[in-house]
DNA sequence: GCTAAACGGGTTTTT
DNA sequence: CCCGTTTAGC
């Protein structure tokens, strides 16, 4: 249909009619690069030339794959659940669900997350006796992690020194713990499905055969594991359409491997490499800032972005005394920006690293603006709901030894620690799980692992014919979780998300298609199915199973191969849902360059652009290192549409000591035409030796008053200390609050009155919040309740 | 078995 | 400085 190409430049046009043969589509920033991805599967499928079920599109994060779902179905009347459209765990975690026993998993295999993996490690660690110190757990899992993402399993681990030949002593126990218990790691999914292809030729026939059509998402950060996968499913016929754009490969340090774009060219003999430069994005000063840094890097695969838009506004550059002094800054033109109409969620502040965001935040707060800050916890990385799922993890799989021990003793049933070290002893003794184990514990402690024994086999007894819903209310109550949290003083949040976690329950089960009724732990009988297509049921020998090539359909958490406890078990292990921060609302973004990825907001400001900062300083010690920070500054830069603010400050609070930094390296970088310097430029070689740690030459520079308080007076008034207590009393009155009054706030809570400070439209106080910390509200502002 | 103090570590992150 | 985790002590 011309409508599905309508409005496609000559280049995007040309990717998105591409033959079916192996193409690379370089996409620049900007470059309506998943649009570009999504009309090609469209406009296939519109030419007949291929079905749903023929097509399987891979993404990194499930945002991404439901916005890639999302699109489709507003641009093609068919039903898009025919097709596998993903995260390659997602994917893989289906497959393995599927075809479970060729991968020698038990149907209900559990995912870890990346908690439990090192909780799960620990307890390997102690149970060998072995010394955390000189073994530290956390390297123990980057080792076996790293190990499975280039496709090493223990044996094939090249070690020599003693270090690292106990790292795979202990990686091969790894192994043996999760195959007993039944679990596997994030990166296990991708190598077992990985394996379970590679071994199995028949099922890898079958999914070459059905998968015609391979697109790739952000093919820049595969890494070689995912890679090798993609290879394996592509065969020697299948077409992969991958796109990415080196210059914005920023997860090295993950793993990425940006290779993988030159090798797939090669590999595959891409004929068609397609280049998207156009911008729709950014103003021309902001796309030629970009592209000059980015210019600076070598061995890239070449690409410059262009814009039909005007050179627009120059880039503004500010350099602050210090870091709050910046803070003050960046508040009072976010001020200006909105007091023109722009609306709070169209401003950006990034920053390299998170401990950045805090003295952002507490200016925010100061000056009343709503905002929003990316990362922290999520839903389904909170210890209630966690405790909720490994509860629900033992009903399902009672070998889940890491369900187990976070639960056996939660909420408290007189279970110690020295019981659960004669059971693992037990455990280790017999080989079996720790739940199986029990048995053999005596005496007291004995007992009251025998009623958490009892308490298990009871809540799956009754749990046989409820509803997921159903399950999780009943477990939530019969674990004592409730009770629990009723009695904590803290608790109401707690019993509100596991609440929450019920209605997750619903939710999931009708966004996956699975009916509202079904069993929780049965494989729901499709309409007009005569039995359960229970892929499990399959024979033990079923190593050559050949699937309908209609086959496998449906939604990432396939109602076909997956109980709905299943499914939902690995929907909150595969996607951990938001983090705690309040959308919707219209508030300032917080997030780091790396969480911006993929975004654009009209004004962006980039802050703490510091040799050390950003460029951080651990880069220098890794191979590419200065490079991905400079790809990391490209994307940061091309996040702007019309306003780009750079800013950098002389001084910086960093881990309770003062740091002298030296402006980033990055600003020699950029043309110096589009820069527009709201402070006067200071030539590095007039002020600086050179190194930046000498701390004397700093300090002399910001102790000069004419720095010090120059710029906006703002910055300075909301960070000043606290007023000695004797004004805040004397002030109290004009407040309204009193130091030491409870309070409430609607976000953040109960709280304490510590401090005030101000009067009238100025009023502030300090509350220490039970849950979140001491902050400082504007009065005006804050909707803060005194409690009696 | 639970609470308080000491300790350690702090770049970026999705699954 | 600030956090989460471990350990010491009741």
């Amino acid at each position: 249909m011309p409508e599905l190409l309508a409005n496609l430049n000559p280049e995007q046009h040309a990717a998105v009619t591409l033959p079916n043969e192996p193409a690379l589509i370089l996409a620049g920033a900007g470059s309506g690069k998943t649009r570009v991805l999504i009309t090609r599967i469209a406009w296939l499928i519109q030419h007949g030339l291929a079905s749903p079920a023929t097509v399987l599109a891979v993404t990194f994060t499930n945002k991404a794959a439901r916005e890639m779902m999302g699109r489709l179905s507003a641009l093609l009347p068919i039903d898009t659940r025919g097709m596998w459209i993903g995260t390659f765990h997602g994917l893989c975690n289906r497959m393995l669900r599927a075809h479970h026993r060729d991968a020698g998993l038990p149907a209900t295999f559990q995912i870890l997350d990346t908690a439990d993996q090192l909780s799960a490690i620990k307890r390997l660690m102690k149970g060998l006796n072995v010394d955390d110190e000189k073994y530290p757990p956390k390297n123990l899992q980057y080792f076996i992690n790293n190990a499975k993402e280039q496709g090493l399993r223990p044996q094939h681990v090249d070690a020599t020194d003693s270090f690292n030949l106990k790292f795979v002593e202990l990686y091969q126990a790894y192994e043996q713990q999760c195959q007993r218990e039944g679990v596997v790691d994030f990166p296990e999914l991708l190598l077992r499905c990985y394996e379970l292809l590679a071994h199995n030729p028949p099922l890898r026939a079958h999914y070459q055969a059905r998968f015609k059509h391979i697109l790739v998402d952000e093919f820049q950060d595969t890494n070689k594991l995912q890679y090798a996968w993609l290879k394996l499913l592509a065969g020697e016929s299948n077409a992969i359409f991958a796109v990415g754009d080196d210059d914005q490969s920023i997860y090295a340090f993950r793993g990425a491997n940006v290779g993988n774009m030159r090798d797939f060219e090669h590999e595959f003999k891409v004929r068609h490499l397609i280049k998207l430069e156009q911008n729709y994005r950014s103003h021309g000063h902001i796309l030629d800032a970009a592209n000059q840094l980015i210019a600076n890097n070598s061995r890239r695969l070449g690409k410059n972005l262009r814009t039909d838009a005007g050179h627009g506004e120059p880039v503004r550059v500010y350099e602050a005394a210090t870091d709050s002094q910046e803070a003050g800054w960046i508040v009072e033109e976010i001020k200006a920006l909105i007091s023109t109409g722009l609306a709070r969620g169209e401003v950006a502040v990034l920053y390299r690293s998170n401990a950045q965001s805090r003295t952002i935040e507490h200016t925010l707060v100061n000056a009343g603006i709503a905002y929003r800050v990316y990362g922290g916890l999520r839903f389904f990385e909170r210890q209630e709901v966690k405790h909720a799922l490994a509860y629900l993890r033992l009903i399902d799989n009672p070998n889940d030894d890491t369900a187990f021990a976070r639960v056996v003793n939660f909420p408290a049933r007189g279970i110690g620690a020295r019981s659960l070290e004669q059971l693992a002893d037990s455990a280790r003794l017999y080989n079996c799980s720790m739940a199986a184990a029990i048995p053999y514990v005596t005496g007291k402690a004995g007992s009251s692992l025998g009623s958490f024994a009892n308490l298990i086999a009871k809540m799956r007894a009754e749990t046989q014919q409820m509803s997921l819903p159903e399950t999780v209310e009943y477990v939530v109550r019969a674990s004592g979780l409730a009770e629990f949290y009723q009695g904590e003083r803290e608790g109401q949040d707690r019993l509100e998300n596991l609440q929450e976690l019920v209605n997750a329950a619903t939710a999931f089960l009708s966004e996956e298609g699975y009916g509202l009724d079904t069993p929780a732990r049965s494989i729901p009988l499709r309409p007009g199915a005569t039995s359960a297509p229970e892929i499990a049921a399959l024979p033990d020998d079923a190593a050559s199973v050949v699937l309908d090539p209609a086959g496998i359909a449906g939604p990432a958490q396939n109602p076909d191969t997956m109980t709905p406890l299943a499914g939902f078990l690995s929907h909150a292990s595969l996607e951990a849902g938001d983090n705690q921060a309040q959308a919707g609302q219209d508030a300032v973004q917080l997030m780091t360059v790396h969480a911006a990825k993929g975004l654009e907001f009209t004004a962006v400001f980039i802050t703490g652009l510091e040799e050390g900062l950003f460029p951080h300083e651990n880069s220098a010690l890794e191979q590419d290192g200065l490079e991905e920070e400079r790809r990391l500054m490209y994307v940061a830069i091309t996040r702007a549409k019309e306003r780009l603010y750079l800013s950098f400050a002389q001084s910086r609070l960093l881990h309770g000591q003062t740091r002298y930094n030296i402006r980033s390296r990055f600003f020699d970088e950029l043309p110096q035409e589009t820069l527009k310097w709201l402070t006067p430029k200071v030539e590095a070689g007039a002020r600086w030796g050179g190194r930046s740690d000498n701390a004397g030459w700093g300090r002399d520079w910001f102790a000069r008053p004419d720095r010090q308080a120059g710029g906006y007076a703002g910055g300075a008034a909301v960070e000043q200390a606290p007023l000695p207590a004797f004004a805040n009393t004397q002030r109290a009155a004009e407040t309204g609050f009193k130091i030491g009054q409870a309070v409430f706030h609607t976000k953040f809570g109960e709280g304490t009155v510590t401090a005030l400070e101000g009067s009238g439209a100025d009023a502030r106080a300090q509350v220490k919040f039970k849950r979140h910390g001491e902050k400082w509200l504007a009065l005006a502002v804050a909707k803060l309740q005194a409690v009696e």
